[in-house]
RNA sequence: GUCCCCAUCGUCUAGCCCGGUUAGGACAUCGCCCUUUCACGGCGGUAACGGGGGUUCGAAUCCCCCUGGGGACGCCA
């Protein structure tokens, strides 16, 4: 077998979403899996809708990921379109089509010298006039092919266009869709040179392939329909094949093509919502593809998903983004973090929060909170009594049917005595003065910690309670615990 | 309008190619257990082959039609 080569090929006319990662994940994936070469190219042949610091989001977003190319624009390039960038190069550049045209225009004028294509020096009024008269008479739009039998001198501005021909009858077995076929193409004589010299996809995206040497090439479904385009290309050229896989769409939860309005697609903000790289990778693979073959595998090791993965198992229908199970998915991740690692990931989240912490407290702490949080962006509320000096408490979820005002008062006072006697503020010499005085009152430990628990955190939903006060410290503790005292001075007594 | 693609629990999917399963798993959801709250973990429940015709002893699986969804028909990609 000759090496495996992909590509990922997008243009940088906006910030890439998620469903266009996945395709570049597959395409990693599957060269990867075979010891081959992932390549990243460069589609900028609409210069109108180039979006300056595209390549370079992209760069970064597959450097967070951990996605690593093998070939691709180089720094010289990168500088070339202006996105200054450390490149990576390789032996087939450029890399960045608007610095390959002299390679399309070789291959435009093959295809007009062999018969398969020719010049057109129809403007595009004539052809929107042409257009709508076709409407009006309810045909279906498309070129007519007038300049086919005309002889367009190359000297005057004219595009090129491809001669389709009559009845294609194509056949195309697919790596995902399996065998797709059409008796007619539904293009009629496309342009494959614009007029500003510059190709459209289907030329470039051609000639670049097999340029490049790519064996397989992966792409969204929306192409199917072009694919006879290539395909009768590729034959016009004489030239060999890739292998084509197309994937299906990713959509939103009401089954439209994924968008902002579903929720976060870019990199950036999954990042900033705290998702790890590993965890969103691990997910989005498995959104259109599965090991297959009863495995039940989810959890994926990087190795593991590479030794796996296989175009065999890519589905062919349109998949929903699921950010319930993403989040789930993170959780697994960061609870699997070691300390330093959990310590690392946390701390640009508790920095934009302002929150410092002793590297004791956090000790103590940080392994509860990992064992609760979904994402990153939960951990800062969840130890935010820990940093701050006052704090707000939920006072209703302290009372409980056994537990009204007056009996809070109570715990907290005696609660307050013994923890001031307490030697240490360990942990387990919380805990001892804590169920000794739940034993003492006779009340079941949950609504008497409920009690404490608002009083020194404020909230219902915390870290383990003797870790929180120990990790709180003794003074902090007893004051909040003091405080709520007060406040409960002003509650009616009959209380919730 | 023409052409192409797609169709299993709410969601992601296994099973389909090579007909015979109590149609499996995960997320979500509900209940129970564990338990100082929450989370984790454990156990259990609800929940799917879009419809109609064939072929066959037997169809989620093979064939046809319908329906529904998506895509393409540019000097955009």
């Amino acid at each position: 077998m000759t090496e495996v080569r992909t590509r990922f090929a997008p243009s940088p006319t906006g910030f890439q979403h998620i469903g266009g990662f996945r395709t570049a994940l597959y395409s990693w994936l599957l060269a990867r899996h075979f010891g081959g070469k992932f390549i990243l190219r460069v589609e900028d042949t609409d210069q109108e809708r180039r979006v300056a610091g595209a390549i370079k989001y992209l760069l970064e977003s597959f450097e967070w990921l951990g996605v690593d190319i093998d070939e691709g624009p180089s720094s010289a390039e990168l500088d070339l379109v202006g996105e200054p960038y450390k490149g990576i190069g390789g032996d087939f550049g450029p890399y960045i089509q608007s610095q390959r045209l002299p390679l399309y225009k070789e291959a435009a004028e093959k295809l007009i010298a062999t018969g398969f294509a020719y010049r057109c020096d129809c403007t595009p009024e004539m052809l929107e006039k042409e257009r709508l008269e076709q409407m009006a008479r309810k045909e279906l739009p498309g070129y007519s092919g007038y300049c086919r039998t005309r002889n367009v001198s190359a000297d005057t501005r004219h595009v090129v266009r491809f001669k389709m021909p009559h009845k294609p009858s194509i056949t195309v077995i697919d790596a995902v869709k399996d065998r797709v076929s059409w008796d007619q193409v539904p293009m009629r004589d496309p342009v494959l040179l614009k007029s500003d010299g510059f190709p459209t996809y289907h030329l470039a995206v051609v000639v670049d392939d097999h340029h490049m040497r790519i064996s397989h090439v992966l792409r969204s479904d929306e192409w199917l329909s072009s694919l006879p385009l290539h395909v009768l290309l590729f034959d016009a050229f004489g030239w060999e094949k890739p292998i084509f896989a197309h994937l299906p769409a990713v959509l939103g939860s009401d089954g439209k093509k994924l968008s902002k309005r579903h929720g976060a697609t870019s990199l950036e903000t999954f990042k900033s919502d705290g998702y790890l790289s590993q965890a969103l990778l691990n997910y989005v693979v498995l959104v259109g593809w599965s090991p297959g073959e009863g495995d039940e595998q989810e959890i994926f090791k990087r190795e593991d998903l590479i030794k796996k993965f296989s175009l065999d198992h890519v589905n062919k229908a349109s998949a929903v983004f699921d950010y319930n199970k993403l989040i789930w998915m993170n959780g697994m991740y960061i609870r699997a973090l070691s300390f330093e690692e959990f310590t690392a990931a946390a701390k640009p989240f508790l920095d934009q929060a302002g929150m410092q912490m002793a590297p004791e407290r956090w000790k103590i702490i940080a392994p509860h909170v990992q064992e609760r949080v979904r994402a990153l962006n939960e951990i800062a509320p969840m130890i935010e009594f820990l940093c701050r000096d006052q704090i707000e408490r939920e006072m209703n979820s302290m009372f409980h049917k056994e537990i009204d005002v007056s009996r809070a008062k109570q715990i907290l006072k005696l609660a307050d005595q013994k923890l001031s006697g307490l030697g240490d503020f360990s942990v387990a010499e919380i805990e001892g003065a804590l169920r000794g005085l739940a034993a003492e009152l006779n009340l079941k430990p949950g609504p008497m910690f409920g009690v404490l628990r608002v009083a020194v955190t404020g909230k219902k939903i915390t870290p383990p309670l003797f870790e929180s006060f120990s990790a709180l410290g003794r003074e902090a503790t007893l004051q909040r615990i003091r405080e709520t005292g007060v406040l409960l001075e002003n509650v009616p007594a009959q209380g919730g």
